[in-house]
DNA sequence: TATGAATGAGTGTTCATTCAT
DNA sequence: TATGAATGAACACTCATTCAT
């Protein structure tokens, strides 16, 4: 990796700082003081305050998404994958809730760029496809019945989105990790009584 | 209703530019020639800008509320209210993309005030209550197994919000309303194959 | 005049602060605290700084031509005309060096906008036919040679210019109505000896 | 002369920018880039972007009177001096539009700085004292009538720059040389009629 | 000498809010 | 009630200047 360690420090203050107080409530230098930079040493970096936030979803985008593959690869059985995956969330519980409010700030800002919107929905769309991919497999090893793999994916992301948000409104600290059982199983049998 | 004639406008014309063009890019001036009326009268019905989103955030989950009643009541199993809550989400669909971007904005907004993040956790709160009561009645009559219904009611509201969400960021006019079926068989039978 | 007493206020400010301290060292605030508004005021009847220069220039261009024919006009001989022209720079010295120091301002703004340039170019073009004009008029009355009466104009513009120019570097307060005679003698009769 | 290469260098690059896009537009960081040089380097040779102006001006300056005593020098009557001088104006026409830009730039500087503006007078008066020495000259050997030496400077330093201005504005890019004999004409003949 | 990363003072502009009418 | 002219706090961003290397 190519990136400077100033570079870092700021991309840290700012996710703090987005996600926390909001992309218009975070004062660019109040960034760079947490970072232990000046303001100017900010625009060195990046072109201007909603560039940094871009930024700063990705980078924080990229890391979620390669710490997830890692927790989810070593798992056999879909079922197994889409738990691992859960518990990942549960287990990061506040920095998911930052991401979140991360996203959710990007959603604010979507109809100021084009370009903006094109790579937010790249992302996102691939992230949805990686969950897909998983339900795929699960429908290969026959483990999964012929579901639609994107409908299967989009609830999958919606439950751990709603946890997030849910508990994130709720001022709840963590949650048990036993929750996950729990939110797979329904996933897995649906409500339905048999 | 005793609300006044100015202030529904009011509300009307903020909920269009909060819903599009996201808070801050919405101009208190704008809002108020959109409504008809000059920019003073918008501070004689509502207190200031902030104020104005949370009325108009409370205006429409009140009428969501409502109607989202309305559309379930009739129905006498669980699943087919399940089936009209998702049936009214994809039907209303624009005003449902918009809704979630009220929601969002009011998100980014959480940090400033207890009162207000007191007022959303209660609002929402209720709204999953609403929902967990029909999972609730479906245990009751059996046809669902004995889930928490907190948990699948978070699965359910987090699956139509990822459907509008992803909806949204792809820039997709409307559902057809088959998805609905396939939902709610997901949410009902689950992803497992026997 | 549908001018409001309020632009009029910031303008005449703008006209000093411009006119001594030049554009980049003149500040928007400083500005309207001395016409005794505030500074975002300013801005209800100037779109920015720039165009409050371009207003600023284009008001007192408009009131120097105006004083400058109601000076000139009443004379009949063409020699008169520019001994008024002449004395009217003298009599209005301190107004005139500040409008020579705007003109300054407006060329170091010239490569901005090709708008300005245009209206630039054509108020001061209207400027020098004015004075041709006048030449002409002594052409015609067997007055003048039959010189070429923009060669000729701007030889007069030169001369008042560059006496205004030097006065003003040399802060020379006031020049002697005296030196007009001088001055238009040496215009009429040329250097040469005989 | 004792100036480095890198000194001049850096002139000729702050000329060029002073010259066409103004002394604020002008970046200390393009400067260094065109010469060559790092933003540092700058600071070793000039003690500021400022002082950089100004010698920018000196340096051509002296240039500009070097050149324009070589040129009026080998002609013995004041009028071929006077002439000479118009047509070295014309012959280097651009570059006397970008000197005459200069000066407009010191102009509105001048405020700043006693010392500035002391040394500005000096080196313009300089300036007028060469030129009024050459119309001496000329009433030394009764070429010109006992005029005013001060007064006829003006005049004629005035005819030079406003035809330069004149061109500028109107983004004339050169000047026949014919127009020298006709200036020159009027300025020793005069308009009067006989 | 030469560099260029880092600094931080400085300012034009916006816009929510007020209040005299 | 209704208006909209006036306000002024707030802030992103620039760029001349410095200094460790």
């Amino acid at each position: 990796m190519e990136i400077t360690d100033k570079r870092e420090l700021i991309l840290q203050s700012a996710a703090r700082a987005f996600g926390t107080k909001g992309f218009h409530d975070s004062k660019v230098e109040q960034i760079a003081a947490e970072a232990g930079v000046a303001k100017g040493t900010v625009y060195l970096y990046f072109k201007d305050k909603q560039t940094l936030l871009f930024e700063v979803i990705h980078y924080f985008r990229e890391k979620y998404m390669r710490e997830l593959l890692a927790a989810t690869e070593p798992h056999e059985s879909a079922r197994d994958k889409i738990l691992a995956y859960t518990k990942f969330h549960i287990k990061q519980f506040p920095q998911m809730v930052r991401f979140h409010k991360l996203n959710m700030e990007q959603l604010t800002q979507m109809h100021k760029d084009r370009e903006v919107l094109t790579r937010m929905r790249d992302e996102q769309n691939r992230n949805l496809r990686e969950l897909a991919a998983i339900i795929q497999h699960g429908i290969n090893r026959c483990e999964f019945r012929a579901v639609d793999p994107i409908d299967a994916a989009l609830i999958c992301w919606g439950a751990m989105q709603s946890s997030v948000h849910w508990a994130m409104i709720n001022e709840i600290e963590d949650i048990d990790e036993s929750n996950a059982e729990r939110m797979v199983d329904l996933l897995m049998q649906g409500f339905a009584n048999g």
